[in-house]
DNA sequence: ATCCGTACTTAGCATTCCATGA
DNA sequence: TCATGGAATGCTAAGTACGGAT
């Protein structure tokens, strides 16, 4: 673990303690959940009861007017609103018996059930256009065998399906045909050898195998910062304890009853063992291996969707393990149970076959309903939430999704500056409501906020623009504002803007007591008034749509500044950059990978060596033509840059290292004859290397001393030395290059908006006009998800 | 209106792959 | 040639959105 990286998670989770009473206690305002319940909740309360702000239309008196009635009506309701919390959730028993129903009659296997869910297994009459080939989508059709044979690939999918040069869309249906061969589940859990064994106050405990497979989870997680967060030790222990007790307890009487009395290392290790022996297995082992696993799941990739053959994306079940939630997740470490047959949900067409169910299990029902686009589907046991297996990116019905999604924002743009317009002058709309819609809009626009909804507490506490809360927005007169929350996934959010002079008004409203740490910032707000009220400016607007527009209006801006000139790489850097300010404002993050600061310094290194060995080169030039000095002054003038000192510690390194090189060498050849039973190099060998080294040394330190520099004997001419020269400039260029690229990199994660945000057919203009070729911004998996992109643009298409 | 279930997109981290350079 | 590390892919958590029931 690096410094970085702990930096950051501890920041992360500095930040979560602050709001979190379950984390610590030891604040005084946190009657744990009744000061949070008033925080999440009071606003519900009020939303219901609007009530005008009177405000006069003067600039600057106009926010002092009485919106303080409302106020302190609402920090009340908030503080009794306790009560109300109680009420909702029914919690997981209920939602339970709701469960498992069928939308659509059908033939469930599990419970038949009422005609419920419109139906709208219409087979649409829509033709199979364009994939002239295939089209046994009717019935029977063999199941389609994947064959071995017709293994996918290039030419034999010559005739794809392209969606995007059909233009009917079927609203509400999603598929006429849809057929697939269930999941693939994970294999069963295979005890560990008898000498691994999980310590208990020093003792060995025999753990039955569900309950190994548990203590296992967390071996495996050892040296991780989960193992170290005490809240994921105790979910993980109080369901450890859980599963033990199911299983009827340890096998040989001990008892478990402190975390801190057990003893994962023997486990781990056993782990670590097995995961270098993996490694190392392998001459074509591994790849035998591979083909194996390719086998296995080959029935699983690929589904038959309207009689074509699709890929699917996970159709592996994820197996159980130890939920590993984000940020300060107050469930993180609970066990994710294994998921069976019986819990699994299929849908298929009505005539497909039921695909094959693992021995002795069955399938939890069996739906057909074509207006989803999932194929299976589980309840998962942490949240009680939904899991689906979906279509893989590059489906089609994928595709069609990101189509409309980049379709729909750019229609955007006819609407975006009456939005605005409209947004500016409800920053002084005399209903509270409203100015709050024009701030949250505003920040949303501006800064690209998320929507922000309303979470339980039983997440992590996160906030987007309708759930920030007073603590949040720092104001800074005259109209600075700081903003510093945790946002989704819980990545930070820290920014010093400027605003809009009406807005930082509207946010000091917003914030004026008797509100106070703890409440909402936008008390009248939620996602679905907002969007209700976008929808005004156009059918089927979000929040969210704004995210993309931005995201790729920004996009193409950026890419409309980069002019046609120089080398693929220079231009791709350019991309990359404009890729970034994308990325910089959606605030896509990563954590600095654990090498980074070396990687960099090291990188420092060798751009500095090879300035070096250019200046030595110019002083060859010197000795040999002295003359050249007075011809181009500007050209050796670089010499006197190095100073003695820059250069001796240049020496010093590279000696050092030739040094290492040396004794590693050394090393490692011996090793390699003693495991061959050879004859070792002898330590005399060692020596003659480093004598070999010194004199280098020596040779430096003569050329410090006297200036004069001793190059190969071959470049004797100048004209050899200039072109060496030529060389280690190129070379210079190029690290340099990289290098920044990569510092400006090193905290921002350039895909997520890339493979979300930016409509991909800028990019496929970009590659066109400045002839660069895709595979350098798409990787192969996005190309076949941008497929729709790529093959349907000309070069002057804009967002 | 609100709640709640459902379904879909977006997100960063973990793992695997693969090129590269010591 | 092998180890290393960055890119690509895999995985699944965490969001948004929306409609129907209450």
């Amino acid at each position: 673990m690096t410094v970085e990286r702990k930096k950051k998670t501890q920041s992360k989770k500095t930040n979560g303690k602050i709001k979190k009473p379950l984390d610590d206690n030891s604040s005084d305002d946190d009657d744990i959940p009744l000061s949070r319940s008033s925080k999440r909740e009071s606003k519900s309360t009020l939303k219901s009861n609007k009530r005008r702000i009177k405000v006069e239309d003067d600039e600057e008196e106009e926010d002092e007017v009485d919106s303080d009635t409302t106020l302190s009506q609402m920090s009340e309701n908030g503080k009794n609103d306790s009560k109300s919390k109680s009420k909702p959730k029914p919690k997981s028993k209920s939602k339970q018996s709701k469960r498992l129903k069928t939308e659509d009659n059908s033939k469930t296997i599990v419970k038949p059930e009422s005609p419920k869910k419109k139906q709208v297994e219409k087979i649409s009459t829509k033709k199979e256009n364009g994939n002239t080939s295939n089209t046994n989508s009717e019935s029977n059709s063999n199941s389609n065998d994947e064959d071995g044979i017709a293994d996918d690939d290039e030419d034999e999918e010559a005739e794809e399906y392209k969606w995007w040069e059909d233009n009917d869309d079927n609203g509400e249906i999603q598929w006429t045909t849809l057929r697939h061969n269930g999941v693939m589940f994970p294999p069963p859990y295979v005890s560990l050898p008898s000498h691994i064994k999980l310590y208990y106050n020093g003792q060995a405990v025999d753990l039955p195998p569900t309950a190994e497979e548990v203590a296992g989870f967390f071996a495996a997680l050892l040296h991780t910062d989960h193992a170290k967060n005490t809240v994921f030790q105790k979910n993980f222990f109080t369901d450890f304890k859980e599963v033990l007790k199911e299983v009827g307890g340890t096998l040989n009487g001990i008892k478990l009853e402190k975390f801190e009395y057990c003893d994962f290392s023997k486990m781990h290790e056993y782990f670590e063992i097995q995961r270098e022996q993996r490694k190392k297995l392998s001459p074509q082992e591994k790849k035998q291996l591979r083909l194996e696993k390719e086998e296995q799941e080959e029935p699983f990739k690929f589904c038959e969707l309207d009689g074509r053959r699709e890929q699917v994306g996970n159709f592996r079940v994820e197996p159980p393990d130890l939920f590993r939630g984000r940020g300060a997740h107050p469930k993180t470490g609970k066990l994710k149970r294994r998921v069976y047959p019986e819990d699994i949900v299929l849908n298929l067409d009505r005539n497909a076959p039921i695909p094959a169910v693992p021995e002795g299990h069955k399938w939890g029902e069996i739906k057909h309903d074509n207006t989803v686009q999932w194929l299976a589907m589980w309840r998962e046991n942490i949240s009680n939430s939904f899991k689906y297996v979906r279509l893989a990116a590059n489906s089609s019905l994928k595709g069609q999704s990101d189509f409309k999604k980049f379709e729909k924002a750019r229609e955007l743009k006819k609407y975006i500056d009456s939005i605005r317009k409209d947004y500016r002058t409800n920053l002084k709309s005399k209903l509270m409501l409203e100015r709050q819609k024009a701030v949250a809009i505003y920040l949303i626009d501006v800064f690209a906020l998320r929507a922000g909804g309303e979470k339980s507490d039983d997440e992590a506490d996160t906030v987007g623009c309708c759930s920030l809360r007073y603590e949040h927005v720092t104001l800074k007169p005259p109209n600075t504002v700081i903003f510093d929350f945790l946002g989704k996934d819980s990545i930070r959010f820290y920014q010093e803007v400027e605003v809009d002079k009406q807005v930082f008004k509207n946010l000091a409203i917003f914030k004026r007591a008797p509100k106070k740490p703890g409440d909402q910032l936008f008390d009248r707000l939620d996602p679905p008034i907002l969007n209700k009220h976008l929808q005004n400016y156009m059918p089927g607007l979000t929040a969210k749509v704004f995210r993309t527009y931005n995201a790729s209006k920004t996009m193409q801006d950026q890419l409309d500044l980069i002019v046609n000139k120089g080398s693929v790489a220079e231009k791709m850097l350019r991309y990359n950059a404009a890729n970034r300010t994308v990325a910089i404002l959606c605030n896509h993050q990563r954590s600095v990978g654990k090498g980074h600061a070396e990687a960099v310094r090291k990188a420092n290194e060798k751009i500095e060596e090879l300035e070096w060995q250019k200046i030595r080169l110019k002083r060859a030039i010197l000795q040999l033509e002295p003359k050249e000095m007075k011809k181009r002054p500007k050209f050796f003038a670089e010499i006197g840059d190095l100073t003695k000192e820059d250069e001796e510690s240049i020496h010093k390194r590279i000696i050092e290292r030739e040094i290492e090189r040396c004794h590693r060498k050394f090393q490692r050849e011996n090793d390699k004859r003693k495991f061959d039973n050879e004859e070792l190099i002898k330590e005399e060998e060692l020596k003659e290397w480093l004598d070999k080294v010194s004199e280098t040394e020596k040779k430096y330190s003569l050329e410090v001393e006297t200036g004069e520099v001793e190059i190969k004997s071959t470049l004797n001419t100048v004209e050899k030395l200039e072109k060496n020269i030529e060389k280690l400039e190129q070379r210079i260029q190029t690290s340099s290059i990289q290098l920044k690229d990569k510092e400006e990199n090193s905290q921002v994660s350039l895909g997520t908006s890339k493979i979300n945000y930016i409509d991909p057919r800028l990019s496929v203009v970009f590659c066109k006009k400045f002839d660069i070729p895709i595979e350098k911004i798409f990787t192969k998996s996005l190309r076949e998800k941008f497929r729709w992109a790529i093959e349907s643009v000309d070069e002057n298409w804009r967002f």
